[in-house]
DNA sequence: GGGAAAAATGGTAGCGCTACCATGACGTTG
DNA sequence: CAACGTCATGGTAGCGCTACCATTTTTCCC
């Protein structure tokens, strides 16, 4: 005996339940979903009303497995729970969530087998585009991305040599900047202090190193590293380290805002006076920053831009106009404030 | 002519290139990856073999079109950058990684037409479990999730009436358990200061009246409100809202962290003493909350468990033996600090 | 008004996989 | 030893959609 409707399936109507309720052929359903302006105006009418009578949703699996392209943005960013990664995906939503593309969104845990895993998984999909945080792939991640067969684009830092596009700034400039507006300032004995040291936190102690070399103050005990997670307990800590190391410590700065918010309020539990005794730089600029008391300058950076210019870009590489930019800076801003007004 | 390969595909090695390479049929090959108990050792490895020699990857798309089941766990979130949000999501991530399960994460951005739009979305999908922040569903979106014909999880609350299962604690009991703490602590014109009045605020709003109300102190110009996405900044507006319209305030239960924190700076840069003059309690206790100075009484709750804790029913319930209990209440803790420490 | 191009529509054949049933090779049992 | 399971494997027929090509209809131009 034949079942009156698939076995399978659930129940759910398909293209062709659409097309045979509006009286033509499947394809020509299938045409007035995706490119309307192929079929005529009558036929649309026809084909919406039948859609909307039987509740048809396309399947994005079936799509996805006959035009071997599937309407998904991968994105791969190393934390799901630091701001910085969680205004860039969402600047990424942002920009696809009126578009038909869904989002993979992977966690690497700032690891690069993990990130090699997902890239493979990603592509099995036949991702329409593909996001990465960071431009320190391995060489394995480099080349699944080079033979993704979609547009790529690195997010977070600009460098030399992207796989395809890239958004983002120089950490190696922000870490200067930061560091040279301490000098300005009049701070001499001035800390690093940095957590978690991926590829971004080792560029921004780079220019921490150019800063303090070029005005001869460089010395290897004001710097204090760890490779734990961030967080603002443990910039307390960390800057509890720097100074017992260092006890004539004047400035720090901090590799992130959690860092900094940690040393303004250890300075405060130990009645260290901020900007007098100790001036603090923060980076990324969250915006509790402009409120701390006092304010903390910070180098502020365009988290949620750079997630919604990596989309438009990608977009631009699918519809066939790649940008002349392969490489876009978005920069950085310096916000001078309370914590180095000395 | 016959082209050699699919003209779509794009070359990549399929199943049945496996099966010929592997000199089996091949459906034994998908049994051989998915149910490998089922297939006889030497034939596992004949296909092991294969599979390693080819690079194959399944397409979960034809999968997911084949067995009218995609491997997706869909995760509908109102914000991605609020911490706790984030840190349930990290929790689902991390507890589905090594799993076959991919995951799609939509932003409803505390809309419910936002919502049902991408439940609808998800659905299409045939996702194998849903997981959705809180129990305030539109009827549109509770009966889709009824039909998704999946297990569906709820999670940040408890409620009376779940879908299918839920995940959470008492935002209600939150609320009062906070103020008592103040009352207790010897403060009596103690207001709430609340952003975002989202559903979960509201009841926690709701359990700040009920304590006070017990306590013969309610007073409707203590509470201050705004539907404005919650953050540090918001938090000192508000704050300072709270006291022009009552000078006499001795003490505030915040809606969240983020405003505690606005109003402990607000409190440094007015010179408040805290908890002398103020008593200071917030909700979640993000990390930062214990290095504060002084540190703030908050309640903690357990996001990234209730992440964890939502998966682990999912999965058992997809693979057939449902939990028991089909309502956890996670609770929550008072962290007494500083803050609060007349 | 005839011919050709363009536009609109449809049919067929898969995409890569799995559900379902069939097959054959083994025990196992009364 | 016939009858019957059980196990390992394979073949067939789709899942719901779109690429590709064929067909029909319309439009346009000299």
């Amino acid at each position: 005996m034949i079942k009156p409707r698939s076995r399978r399936g659930g129940g759910r109507p398909t293209l062709s339940d659409v097309a045979r309720k509006a009286g033509v052929g499947a394809i020509t359903v299938s045409r007035a979903l995706r490119d309307p302006a192929r079929v005529s105006e009558e036929l649309r009418r026809q084909i919406q009303a039948a859609v909307d009578e039987l509740g048809y949703v396309p399947d994005p699996n079936a799509r996805a497995l006959a035009s071997a392209r599937a309407e998904v943005f991968g994105v791969l960013v190393p934390s799901l729970t630091n701001n910085v990664f969680a205004e860039v995906v969402r600047g990424i939503y942002d920009s696809l969530s009126d578009s038909p593309f869904r989002i993979q969104l992977g966690n690497t845990h700032y690891s690069g087998l993990e990130e090699e895993r997902l890239l493979q998984l990603f592509g099995s999909q036949r991702p329409a585009a593909l996001i990465v945080a960071g431009i320190d792939q391995t060489p394995t991640s480099r080349k699944l991305l080079e033979n993704a067969g979609c547009p790529v684009v690195q997010v977070m830092e600009t460098g030399p040599d992207p796989v395809d596009m890239m958004v983002g700034f120089s950490h190696l400039d922000g870490g200067r900047t930061a560091t040279e507006h301490l000098i300005e300032a009049g701070y001499r004995r001035i800390g690093f202090i940095g957590a978690r040291m991926d590829p971004r936190s080792q560029r921004r102690l780079a220019g921490y190193r150019v800063a303090m070399e070029k005005a001869g103050l460089s010395d290897p005990r004001l710097i204090t590293t760890t490779p734990v997670l961030s967080s603002v307990p443990l910039g307390r800590e960390l800057f509890r380290d720097a100074l017992a190391k260092m006890p004539t410590l004047d400035g720090v700065f901090c590799n992130n805002d959690d860092i900094a918010l940690g040393v303004l309020f250890e300075c405060h539990r130990a009645s260290i006076d901020v900007p007098k005794t100790i001036g603090i730089v923060g980076f990324n600029d969250l915006d509790m920053m402009q409120v701390a008391f006092p304010s903390i300058t910070s180098i502020r950076t365009h988290r949620y831009e750079i997630g919604r210019r990596a989309v438009a870009m990608a977009l631009a590489a699918i519809s066939g106009d790649r940008p002349r930019e392969r490489v876009v800076d978005l920069g950085f801003e310096l916000k001078r404030r309370e914590s180095t007004a000395r």
